[in-house]
RNA sequence: GCUCCGGUAGUAUAGACCGGUCAAGUAUUCCGGCCUUUCGAGCCGGAGACCCGGGUUCAAAUCCCGGCCGGAGCACCA
């Protein structure tokens, strides 16, 4: 019987046995949870909703893959919308909006569309204008601490309650720069009540003077732009979003928002709040990024410290490892923080089968192998992968002199190294060692059969013949770096491909000229 | 301080809505062993968790209350 035969047998005789391996199969594909309330929209549309004023990191991958991944998951829609409304105090730029799309684009998550608030001012105008008239919204032009004061107390501001044409008046006036940065804020009505403060007479619009701050789309068209709350409430209704995914941190604007809902006679759409993910070591804030770049700490958006998109990419962190991550922890609402490890193992299991396997020296040390018995050159070949013999192979010469042959180590073997102890040279021949000395260590040839180092359960070690080999540094995770000697085969890798550094780990090649850069990802 | 949201092994997650089949499953990590010319992969085995205290109930990881711990919001930021 072969094994398919086998496994269909068993299947019909004893299904129980392979129920392991069946969860083991439901483990890998796991899927997400159902969004509720499917039935009541015709198709699901979801939506990611960056400011384009920094690269994306790993903060923003459950509210991309969640959104994406549900959308497909539906038949649905997924759409992308810049929200770039303060030219102020979160500038955006072209430059993010560009590198943004291409993060989308590596992640596997590209938009169906897209959309730029700052097209579309005019349209919350409209709507502004439209509450404005109804009485659910005024122009407010307390100071801000008199304002505050009223508020907390759940009283009126003084603005609250004039009449609907005279709030008219002052908002053509605010469009018309009568009154400069912070003179006056439009306000949506709430319940002044509210048991919680902050979602009382929430802001909708402010003045952003930008003759001085101005936009880097619009310039300085407009002066009246509206407020996160307003804008977004707007654009999630207009745009159609059936399911919105976000931190939970906008569990407040939520209920903002839905006062907006209300007075339009619109119905707040699905919404899920996932809980603020981490990881260890690395900063997920955005300021912190952009300062660090500012102030040189980091060599560039990939920098491999920060856990932006572009450095995971550099590091060879393959965006299904990160998808596998993020559908793994799904939507759930308690905040956590992911290990590296975890990631790591994703990625293993997906660049293991395919990344070449190379000798890699650091931190070199000379091997002096004398008593070798062959009179010519010798040719060994070696797998370019130990499961895949048939991805070729690599070579390297040994040419002994007089019986002798010197090796290069990394030092790290070598410091383990006890005379009399007897070693292998991985697909080469045994040693016995003989002697350590400071600047090298003298062994001789033992034997070449890999069975006699079985036997005695030495320990293999990787080498390089000390003629040959290109100067290589690998880039660590600290952003420190390791360098050494690779293989004179490692030369014909492309650049990115991620290979294997054996006993060393997985790196992704960066480039190759006299010397090889590439970068650590992990053991 | 006020408002809100959480808390299952080192990490992440399943179970919680609809209490019993959960003396808690899975992945990763760690430790053993096997296998393998890598300290990789694979295979087998092991370790490791329901925040605490009450209550309801025949029965609570699951429901209720309190506490503790963690997080978020309280901007004319998103």
């Amino acid at each position: 019987m072969s094994i398919e035969e086998q496994i269909r047998a068993l299947k019909a005789l004893w299904p129980e046995a392979l129920a392991k391996e069946r969860a083991r199969e439901r483990a890998e594909e796991r899927v997400l949870p159902p969004l509720p309330n499917v039935e009541k929209y015709g198709r699901v549309v979801t939506r990611f909703a960056p400011n384009p004023d920094c690269v994306l990191h790993l903060g923003s991958a459950r509210a991309i893959i969640l959104s994406h991944e549900y959308a497909r998951m539906y038949n649905g829609r997924f759409i992308l919308r810049f929200e770039d409304t303060d030219p102020r105090l979160k500038r955006s730029s072209l430059q993010f909006m560009d590198l943004i799309r291409k993060d989308l684009e590596w992640l596997g998550c590209t938009p169906d569309e897209e959309y730029i608030q700052s097209d579309r001012i005019e349209i919350y105008y409209e709507y502004a204008e439209k509450l404005l008239k109804d009485g659910h919204a005024y122009i407010c032009t307390c100071k801000p601490e008199d304002f505050r004061r009223r508020v907390v107390a759940g009283e009126p501001c003084a603005c609250r309650n004039l009449p609907p044409e005279e709030h008219m008046r002052r908002w053509e006036a605010m469009l018309g720069g009568v009154y400069s940065e912070g003179e006056a804020v439009m306000r949506i009505k709430t319940d002044l009540k509210h048991p919680n403060p902050a979602i009382r007479e929430w802001p909708a619009f402010r003045i952003i003077d930008t003759k001085r701050y101005s936009h880097p789309r619009v310039g300085s068209k407009y002066r009246v732009w509206p407020l996160y709350n307003f804008a977004c409430g707007i654009d999630d209704h207009l745009m159609g979003i059936t399911h919105i995914i976000r931190g939970k941190e906008h569990l407040t604007n939520q209920e903002r928002q839905k006062y907006l809902y209300r007075y339009l006679g619109w119905e707040y759409p699905e919404a899920i709040h996932y809980g603020r993910l981490k990881i260890e070591g690395a900063s997920l804030s955005k300021s912190k990024i952009l300062r660090g770049i500012r102030e040189g700490l980091y060599s560039g958006w990939d920098d491999p410290r920060l856990a932006t998109f572009l450095a995971l990419k550099r590091r060879g962190i393959k965006p299904e490892a990160i998808r596998r991550l993020i559908l793994e922890i799904g939507p759930r609402p308690a905040d956590i923080t992911v290990s590296w490890d975890n990631l790591y193992a994703y990625n293993r299991k997906i660049i293991d089968p395919i990344a070449d396997r190379f000798f890699f020296v650091w931190n070199p040390i000379k091997l002096v192998v004398r008593n070798i018995n062959a009179r010519d050159a010798l040719i060994i070949r070696i797998p370019l992968h130990p499961d895949h013999p048939d991805k070729g192979s690599r070579l390297f010469h040994i040419k002994p002199v007089n019986g002798v042959v010197n090796f290069l180590i990394t030092s790290r073997d070598a410091e383990q190294l006890k005379s009399g102890s007897i070693i292998r040279l991985m697909e080469l021949f045994n040693v016995v060692i003989e002697g350590i000395h400071g600047d090298y260590v003298a062994a001789s040839f033992h034997s070449e059969p890999y069975s006699e180092a079985k036997k005695i359960g030495a320990q293999l070690i990787h080498w390089l013949p000390e003629d040959e080999g290109i100067k290589c540094d690998v880039i660590m995770p600290d952003n420190s770096v390791i360098s050494g000697l690779v293989e004179e085969s490692f030369r014909i890798v492309q650049p990115d491909r991620i290979v294997q550094f054996e006993r060393f780990g997985f790196v992704r090649v960066e480039r190759i000229n006299e010397k090889a850069t590439v970068i650590f990802a992990h053991k």
